[in-house]
DNA sequence: AGAATATAGGTGTAGCTACACGTAGTTAGT
DNA sequence: ACTAACTACGTGTAGCTACACCTATATTCT
């Protein structure tokens, strides 16, 4: 069992890989944001929002595939930061997130930034590979339903 | 831009879409492993250990693609639930990291059920697909240095 | 031998993640 | 109208992640 020849059962685990992809691509996103100020989660949240805003905070985390309560504490920062900011909604237990002012222009800044890291994987990758790519990651997230 | 056709730039972020990936797969393993007291990322610790150990703190990083710092705070909890242990090393600076009897049972009570998850994503891809999905993964691990 | 440099590792702080549980407001059933 | 069920959201707790900064030991250079 794995002697020479092969790869360990726990090399070719795929949430192991998964996670250490996801540490590796994050930490070059947070270099190339760097000077935007804004994370890479806290770019990826704000351009999206960008896009479905207004939006429940249900709703938005269903977008995003992430835990509500996630999204939550994610949102306080942001919050805090003044990039976005939530109204009541017409049913008094639902709150309507929205970019501010300061959000809009953070994002603004933050785009160049962000094709440059972008541009580097796409590029690299070549658009067949990097979407067949985007598609099996759809994919994996589909099965773990 | 944006209109009915194609999908939005924020949509096509590597870092994204491997964020997202990460925590679906990651709640999945976490569900399934569950049973075994282990989560996903102990798991993955333990696994990878039980083929290096004796190793340095340093270079079990190194092999995880981990910061070494997050590595040591993970291993604190491993530590506290008597699953590791870790040795002097002849260069007093270095502490060797091993398994103990409890990480090794611990560890074998987690294989089946982690092979129940790993079949789910295995199976289901295809290995042509599978393999080809581990192999794009490093490639952007690697692109990120 | 002594000073400068390099290596191994820990701590303070802070952001990301999600489960279990709780509260307030809304809708459906009778 | 009243109760039960449902929906939207927050809080307590705890694990995963990494940067900046620190200490202790080992090595190299003169």
């Amino acid at each position: 069992m794995n002697h020479q020849t092969g790869t360990s059962a726990a090399r070719r685990c795929i949430c192991a890989n998964i996670r250490r992809t996801d540490r590796a691509i994050t930490q070059f996103y947070d270099a190339v944001l760097g000077p935007s100020g804004l994370s890479a989660p806290q770019f990826g949240l704000l351009s999206i929002l960008a896009e479905v805003a207004p939006i429940t905070i249900n709703h938005f985390a269903e977008s995003m595939a992430m835990d509500r309560t996630t999204l939550t504490r994610n949102l306080e920062l942001l919050t805090e930061q003044h990039l976005i900011r939530s109204e009541p909604g017409v049913d008094r237990r639902m709150r309507l997130l929205l970019l501010t002012e300061d959000g809009e222009q953070a994002l603004a800044q933050a785009w160049p930034l962000w094709q440059k890291a972008q541009d580097r994987i796409e590029r690299t990758l070549g658009p067949t590979r990097f979407d067949a790519l985007l598609a099996e990651l759809s994919s994996v997230v589909d099965l773990t339903k």
